[in-house]
DNA sequence: GGAGATTCTGGATGCCTGTTCAGGAAAGGC
DNA sequence: GCCTTTCCTGAACAGGCATCCAGAATCTCC
């Protein structure tokens, strides 16, 4: 049953097309309950048991859902990227000064480490596993270049209002927002209580430089 | 037996001493192939039989070298700091120009991506497992500050050559070349030929803008 | 060279893993 | 209401895991 949602030979409609959505529906339900539990215990320590008991269901039915676990996981993955890639745009859309779009990003920056610690570990975790497994490359490449865009259109947006552009490449902006995230994330974890706003003082610093 | 190393409250002479280091030595030969290892498979993967089977030793030994996984791996990452982080100070240390020193820096970090590739791979999961677990975080906590002493000696060297000072804060400029390396590790073990050059070139174009 | 400490072996134990599957429960169609 | 399809359960399986440990091998020292 899995395999029916690959199917591309013909799209199909009424009933079929309805039981379809109610399965890739279910699948999505049950990747979010994965994403807790892996955020929570990280991708080494987390079991497909663990994934249902966290769940409304048992484990058999992530089975008849997933071909296997990397099928759930890379799920996870493709799930999580949606939901996180669009974050800034919000601010950047509506700020209507320099300034105002720079404090609206710390705002969210800050909102982000404090309300998603465990996404953002995750994250990381997958992708130091994409250095280890190719099945997970490919989904990390193309998530990691998402955030890169999402940060360069708040910096090059940032930029234009001051008349300007940014000074640095993509790949370096995203490099230094993302490894300065990445510190700070740690010290949080770590019950460091300056780790936000010191994260904060950092961009606050950097993002005129660069932009 | 294991623990004996720990003891503290008297300075061990003679052959008590000789039998500690032989202890140490012993251990440290361990977690350098627990590190080969490590490096090929990752955390998540790595089992003590695995770590054994590519020594010259069977798995009870690790139980007789090291209280437990945890144990080993720690020993792991403590040795592991040992080795790369005076990485580029020869470069630092003797280069008389500028330009010089760039080049030497760029020769070092190509050599780095290619020949230590699973080190860095390793480190960069390890590091993510210390966002789960509170056992690793002062050690790569303490290891992401010596690296990010390592980069900042040689941009303040850099920029001093040029009679200038760093333009961005230690944490700014570690997370730049970091989140750099990391991006391009990525896609080294993808196969990506151009990862080297482009490495290279952006660290080409920006070592000069922060220092 | 022999006694005692140290080092190493590899089998045993019990737990946890992903996966399979027979069959029960629920839903859908008529 | 009944039959078929869909959905879900939980036991069973094979394999891998960290850890323990009895005893063999090796080394140390007198």
């Amino acid at each position: 049953m899995a395999d029916q949602v690959m199917e591309k030979a013909r799209v199909p409609r009424g009933a079929e097309r309805l039981r379809i959505d109610k399965f890739t529906a279910r699948r999505l339900e049950l990747a979010e309950a994965a994403l807790e539990t892996l955020a929570e215990l990280g991708y080494a320590r987390t079991s497909l048991r663990e994934i249902a008991q966290k769940s409304d269901f048992t484990h058999g039915v992530l089975h008849y859902y997933f071909t296997d676990k990397v099928d759930l996981i890379t799920c996870c993955v493709r799930h999580y990227k949606a939901k996180c890639v669009t974050r800034y745009d919000q601010v950047t859309a509506t700020a209507p000064t320099r300034d105002a779009l720079l404090e609206g990003f710390l705002l969210k920056l800050a909102e982000t480490l404090r309300e998603e610690a465990g996404m953002h570990r995750l994250w990381y975790d997958l992708r130091a596993q994409a250095l280890f497994e190719d099945v997970f490359r490919e989904d990390v490449t193309e998530i990691d270049k998402s955030l890169e865009d999402m940060v360069w259109r708040v910096a090059s947006r940032y930029a234009e209002l001051g008349g300007k552009e940014p000074a640095v490449s993509r790949a370096a902006l995203y490099a230094v927002f993302d490894g300065l995230f990445q510190k700070h994330l740690l010290r949080h974890l770590s019950n460091d209580e300056r780790a936000i706003p010191e994260l904060l003082d950092e961009v606050r610093r950097l993002l005129p430089m660069v932009a």
